[in-house]
DNA sequence: GTGGTCTAGACCACG
DNA sequence: GTGGTCTAGACCACC
């Protein structure tokens, strides 16, 4: 089953932001596993109905990212996955998600243990592909 | 005691949204009452060291959206009748903050552990100083 | 003094990649420090003759690598220098690099020795700026 | 005992340059002389794992250039009469790539003593294999 | 067929 | 003024 994107172009959120969050996602999920192939450049604009450019930039933002890889005149394909940064690197990327996420449950009124509750629900969802065992290092 | 503003200017989302955003919050939540007064748009600009013009965009948005009152050389203050939020309508206003941050955390690569325990350290730090007793801090 | 920018746009490099390629190498050389601004997006495609978008994409994979910080109306400036990939990722990124210098070094006859000497003395060229005694730790 | 081609498929130079530049730099440093057989098409697209065409296109361009000749039914071999790179010209072309590798090293942090260990240690592994004794692995 | 680059020009959001 | 996004359309290189 191939994928299914979804945007909405009149959001705030950007177009190609919206596609490489999708990416994400699916490769987080377990969705799309390493080695597998994305609709082309073309194919994908055509389906969603927008410029091949912002398809582009989407796929090109994530092989800088080394989640995809891509190669000339092949598919692009899911990167394996790999420890990119150093952990303060990826403490740094995650402060502002952090940020606004606890401040806006805090101020929505919810309590340090229903936050606590929501979010390890919400990572029991994504149980079924956790990165590995890890070694400890990065 | 007055609100605390937390805004991180290198963030992508624009100063003024970060201010509107955590007024509402604060006035939905009952943190802020019918009433209350907010700092001036100089005292404020000054304490979050950002652009005057930026607070009074912010004010002036949620002026015109009847959360807040201003009247000619008095302080804004906050609107009377407001309804709070209903529980549903609380967890929809923080599912996207909860996704993007639960993404992003696992695509960093960081164990649902080590997730856990981030937000429950900074819901601490967060906890040492919203009790409302105050310590003259802000 | 500000940077000097030389593009040479029939040759096989990107232009946006002979951008950030001199920005690099800038930064490097300590010809741009943390902090310093850049110039505008517009201002530079007008004196390089080249489409305002090359300019702003050279200036975007720079900000997403970390290098260059940028925040609505404001210049884009030189970000601190961190140490952002693991040891394992940063091996992996350089190794083109390296296969490709020793591989032509060889191949065009150069000794072993000439080959390190090389290097040394290019090294040597940077020396004003290493980037710091370093804490082992990636 | 014939050349040994070192490909990178994932990388941003395309195939079919890497091996003329390879064969290019084996016949001007005299690893290559004049006559020698280079192997088939075939044969090469299959240890190299890559599409034959790529490979014809390659000796295709070699044989325009002059360096290569092909005969119907024979092999390829190499063309008479080229002279060798003077030491100047053969430092001219490895200047891009010796730019393109400390350049590189020093942005992603790595130390000069590391750089100059990394070009050693690969150097070494060349040595290994180059000697000409041959040991029938190829 | 594939992705990569560049241009021209438009519109928006921010400060 | 600044940068950010998107579109339309072109051309190229590669396989």
């Amino acid at each position: 089953m191939a994928l299914e994107f979804h945007i909405s172009p009149g959001g705030s959120v950007p177009i190609y932001r919206q596609i490489t969050d999708q990416i994400n996602h699916a490769v987080l999920a377990g969705h799309l596993q390493s080695g597998d192939a994305l609709p082309s450049v073309r194919a994908l604009a055509e389906t969603l109905v927008i410029n091949p450019n912002t398809v582009a930039r989407a796929y090109g933002e994530l092989v800088r990212d080394g989640v995809l890889e891509s190669q000339q005149g092949k598919a692009v394909t899911v990167a394996p996955r790999r420890q990119k940064y150093t952990k303060a690197e990826r403490l740094r990327r995650l402060e502002p998600a952090l940020q606004a996420f606890v401040s806006a449950a805090l101020l929505l009124g919810f309590t340090p243990a229903e936050i606590g509750a929501m979010v390890e629900r919400r990572l029991a969802e994504f149980a079924s592909r956790t990165p590995g065992k890890g070694d400890g290092r990065d």
